[in-house]
DNA sequence: GTGAAAGCGCTAACAG
DNA sequence: CTGTTAGCGCTTTCAC
């Protein structure tokens, strides 16, 4: 059942189907009835590869993430697939991982696949290396890139962020209120895990507390070994490292911190102060709830894809949308 | 730039361009590279839409979920996406939520765009009215529609599914070994929802417990809400409900029941035991450890896209894969 | 308001 | 081994 099967049956050509399809207005009201009758009793629907070669474009917004079971990127996909669809478009996801080939091609594959845009999910995408962010600014010669949560600069690259530096900061300086011997625990070297160590040292700075490097601390593991988290604070301890307060760079982190401290019998928030980043599920998972900072992501997926929409319209948008988190307390802090 | 300027600038035909680029063999080493490199030199790619419309297919498998944020749908799509991504496949992302109506639009949607295949992942996509499987029955006239963790049965219809009976009736009988006051947590009356219960009810045949409604209660909320799941409990105690042990229906419902345990300075196994069902990170991030059902979630992912690839390409497939959930002890059981 | 016809870019059957 | 050509099903311009 195609186009001309419907044409034939309702007794008129290819252009008017095609008109009736497309909601051109130049159609008498009579045809048209015709044509929709026909189209009902067929259950006709157009081919999407044709009308795709056609007009050059399928509606699809390519969207790409390094691992869509982390519970932030889950979330952003769950924002963003349904902010899009309801606007006709449709997610293709690529799960990429960490590697920047595999990133590469991704890239190249939705590419490829002639989608209207693509969004970068996580601030893994973006390095350091001005080379090594070439495949973004390449694609964006092509279509228009939305990147969550990492800021770059190039020409038809949209950044919707975080602003990490102040909210960590912010969420710093809290615990440094009284106490010096604050721990930063981090998982991830990307773009906005840079920005967090910054408005750490920040928060130093402000509160006249020495940034020692045995401070800032780096967990290599997998992001939902908590015990392994639990693990390298004890590591830390044995090397002689004190500390009444722990901020860290996300959620997970804070339930390794807190697992920490059930096991050494450390009473929170009394003995130990603990600060996650996220304000995800996990805050409600632990008993007092974990102070956390919200980042907004739904607001944050909104704007995304609104921006987007209105880029692919032809209309003029800011290159990057900044949010501030917020400091959420519950009973890890005092 | 198009097969014809290759062809072009190859000095050969479009044929031969198309033979180059589809790996067919019945071509001259010589006239292989001279086309080859006009390819890289221009930076060809063939137009995906101009081959979907003469193949009858982009290699696209659309992938339907409630919300994709919950924790296992979130691994599922992952799973799913990276063993039909290194197959060649791409996915398309549908988030349904929960409503019969949405569902069915988007499985016309992903019908209309031209699939190869459907996934159903998560089991509520399965009803236990026939008119309601309707959708599904005749989506999978069209194209195979694959389901992870609900049961049917229709022609082209295949479900991979845990024994959802079995792996709850051994985790209700751990608890009910030397008690019979345990208590059945659940929060969806879904496909897989129900068998669980059954699990739970057939444990206490088994085990000569009587089965009591009020020990069988149904959470009616968001599934991140630990903090109600408490309440819940505590809502059920004041009803004059005593237990011993909560055998929950997932592991957000299994914190719940841990936060309920520290609200009323209860110890944890020794005056409540907990189980949740999924082995999800949670179960880490409670003390002591969750003690849960493994129900392999990985490990049905990859049998889920291998039996579709199967399918695409023309072989007989078994309609139902089952596996049997595994028990993991861990400190909230003795 | 409607129809004829020219693409869109590729694959594959057929002929050589 | 290589080239010619007929689709694939739709949109859109240009006549009428």
């Amino acid at each position: 059942m195609n186009i001309y099967d419907v044409s034939d049956r309702a007794g008129v050509s290819i252009a008017t189907v095609s008109r009736v399809l497309n909601g051109n207005h130049k159609v008498s009201d009579k045809t048209r009835e015709k044509v929709l009758r026909v189209i009902e009793e067929c259950g006709y629907t157009p081919n999407a590869f044709a009308r795709g070669l056609g007009l050059n474009t399928m509606n699809t917004i390519g969207v790409m993430c390094a691992d869509s079971s982390y519970p932030y990127q889950a979330k952003a996909i769950y924002y963003i697939e349904q902010n899009l669809r309801a606007n006709g478009y449709d997610c293709i996801l690529c799960c990429t991982g960490d590697e920047l080939e595999r990133k590469k091609e991704c890239m190249e594959l939705l590419l490829t696949k002639k989608v209207d845009g693509i969004i970068l999910v996580g601030s893994s995408f973006v390095y350091d290396k001005k080379s090594e962010n070439k495949y973004i600014v390449d694609a964006a010669k092509q279509i228009p890139v939305m990147i969550l949560n990492a800021d770059m600069d190039a020409p038809n690259v949209y950044c919707i962020i975080t602003d990490d530096v102040k909210s960590m900061e912010e969420a710093g300086m809290f615990l440094m209120k009284n106490k010096e011997d604050i721990l930063y625990l981090y998982n991830a070297h990307s773009n906005s895990g840079k920005r967090k160590i910054q408005g750490f040292k920040n928060a130093c700075k402000k509160s006249g507390v020495g940034i020692t490097e045995e401070r800032i601390r780096y967990f290599d593991g997998y992001h939902e070994n908590i015990p392994a988290v639990a693990q390298l604070l004890e590591t830390i301890v044995n090397e002689g490292v004190r500390f009444s307060g722990i901020l860290c760079s996300d959620d997970a982190l804070a339930m390794g911190a807190l697992r920490f401290a059930w096991e050494h019998n450390l009473k929170v928030p009394e003995d130990l102060q603990v600060i996650g980043y996220g304000d995800s599920m996990l805050v409600n998972c632990c008993n007092p709830g974990l102070t956390s900072v919200d980042t907004k992501e739904e607001v944050m997926c909104q704007q995304l894809v609104d921006t987007l929409l209105q880029i692919l319209q032809g209309k003029e948008m800011p290159q990057k949308l900044v949010f501030k988190g917020k400091l959420v307390l519950r009973g890890t802090t005092r």
